[in-house]
DNA sequence: ACGACTATTGACAGCGCTGTCAATTATTCG
DNA sequence: CGAATAATTGACAGCGCTGTCAATAGTCGT
């Protein structure tokens, strides 16, 4: 067994000694970095092949003085019931997908709001792991505290749908409020007059746009707004379900229901299925977020697709760009979001 | 301003100088290593707090030749449909959690057996970032070309979930078999005579498992087995729903449904509100994993708790302890589920 | 009080890489 | 063709920490 051979890992000396370059022009083929020959850097890229050389992260971070790592900060989804699983891996995909490309890692950090200790725990992580940057994904991203903490530390932040803009702050959104109205529409264009809304968590600023998009809709289309036909939900599925049987119990009950995330939609579902109501024959439903269980109910669920893997990617370029070019990047963005119109959403009975 | 002084991080040659000790000693005190004088101890420790001074990680992993990384890996949800991304979530929070206590750092690696250029993707992966150990979720960690891959690497593999023992390696698990037998005799004991399964997904051998325990579960109490009662899905909502309406639309259809995860189960939930059957007094439904949506689905789903983050806690334990005790550690550990009786069973009608 | 310990501390050489800047070529142009 | 310019390469000094091992300071027993 010579596995000692494959085990003692190569380093940069040895790749310069086999191509007979310096340590330095090896570093400049490892780094992409322009002024090398063609004919030497083949040389050195065949003895890297040969010796199956690794660069030393460690080493890289020390001597560059740069950590090539992105922090990303999520409200613990322990310290709930995991409502929102789906939603924070999507997230680490887009990262992960974004920091692929260039080499980075991402540090994953879910972080308890309600922890007392949590600007301790914040600045000690930053300035121990030093990240390139850090992105702060919603609800975290609209706690003035939270943001203030990271940025004292000097880090770069991205904030994800923090529901208002800022001008300093980099900042990637969604069109909440305009796809919201634009689903309103959408249910209004379909005959639907008795629209009604299950709004969701409060802490969440992002979310209340989608409220303020509803009324927006109601009153492009001309429809009255009405107290009566607005819910408050908290984002999970039992709030969901609390709020249909509210809604539904009415005297004049709405024909179409419109939550402001899915997990409230697929409670509207569920408790129309125990009322005896087909969807969408009696009963209109919409969601938002376009999670994996919206394809899988039946009827699929009407929603809208929120394009987190997307937003999370954006977010990591820009950090990315800060970091490397130093010119001055766009530090608003919005991804749009997209309406799904599936098998929840029909024409108004009768 | 004066940013800069908080800027500009103090090194343990700040610390020293300050407290008047070499930096040795500073990194002893820093390392909590023996044989430093208690009083120069609480010097240097001021010193620390007065500079607000945290250690370089990149220097400490470059000169101490280890990286205080843990790697976990898993089959990546974006190539499905996000189906377990609960799952994923309670695997990365046991690891984070015995990380904090040690200050070791988790690195997410999903990844996707399907591709080629898999094993090259891993090898790279480890040579580079060098983790301590890897933790390999299931079903990966069934897949002989992986776990010979990374053992080739030479890195320390614990197995999550394995669905077979085998002496030489680490692994962590739950008693599938046993707790899907008590499930079964549980049922039993509720009256149920014709007990249906919903079977997992193929390629997950501890899934396997839990149709093997529901076979001792029949035997056991005496019950027969029928492959009528047995309907194949795969781990997704949408085939419980299939299942379901395969299993319901029978002439002698079950009293009682046990799939082998909790998507499905809820799932059969589903198609038995839509065929008008009140769960549990026309059906029982009983699941598996114990996911967030058991518990808000009306009925609320019997089901069992797959211990995940006990499992994946232990297992980040493990590698630590192989890294710095020496001693031989217990290589295979079971962390029993648990069963969580809930709304959807009860006696078997009439 | 003195030698033989043991406990505590420090000097110094890297770990493997990058940044700086100087040295060495190639290339261009009058 | 030579000087000027540009392209390519390398020498070397760290980055901030830990490991090794030698130096120093305490402690104990007699």
């Amino acid at each position: 067994m010579k596995v000692s051979q494959s085990k003692s890992k190569a380093t940069i000396n040895d790749v310069a000694e086999l191509a007979g370059v310096s340590i330095k022009t090896v570093s400049r083929v490892v780094n992409n970095e322009p002024n090398v020959r063609e004919s030497t850097r083949e040389k050195i890229e065949s003895a890297i092949a040969r010796l199956n050389y690794r660069p030393n992260l460690s080493a890289r971070n020390l001597a560059s003085q740069r950590s090539h790592l992105i922090g990303l900060l999520y409200d613990d989804p322990a310290t709930y019931e995991l409502p929102s699983a789906g939603y924070i891996i999507e997230l680490q995909e887009g990262v992960l997908n974004a920091c692929k490309l260039v080499k980075y890692d991402l540090l994953i950090h879910p972080c308890n709001y309600r922890d007392e200790n949590l600007d301790e725990e914040l600045t000690s992580m930053i300035e121990q792991r030093r990240p390139l940057g850090i992105i702060l994904a919603a609800p975290l991203s609209n706690m003035p505290g939270i943001v203030k903490t990271i940025e004292d530390t000097g880090t770069p932040l991205v904030r994800l749908s923090p529901g208002e803009r800022c001008a300093d702050k980099l900042t990637v959104a969604t069109n909440d409020q305009e796809i919201c109205a634009e689903m309103t529409r959408y249910l209004a264009s379909l005959g639907h007059r008795r629209i009604a809304f299950i709004t969701g968590h409060q802490g969440h600023k992002a979310v209340g746009k989608r409220f303020e998009g509803y009324r927006d809709g109601l009153i492009n289309t001309g429809l009255n707004f009405s107290e009566q036909l607005v819910v408050e939900g908290d984002n999970s599925f039992g709030s969901g379900r609390h709020a249909a049987r509210q809604l539904l119990k009415n005297s004049n009950p709405p024909t179409a229901i419109f939550a402001a995330n899915d997990d409230m939609a697929v409670g509207v579902l569920l408790v129309a299925a125990q009322l005896g109501l087909k969807v969408p024959e009696d009963l209109s439903v919409a969601g938002f977020d376009d999670i994996a269980l919206a394809r899988q109910v039946s009827p699929a669920l009407t929603t809208i697709r929120q394009p987190l893997v997307r937003m999370a990617e954006h977010a990591t370029q820009m950090l990315i760009r800060e970091n490397t070019s130093g010119d001055e990047i766009q530090n608003y963005e919005i991804i749009p979001g997209k309406l799904q119109i599936r098998e929840s959403t029909g024409p108004v009975p009768g």
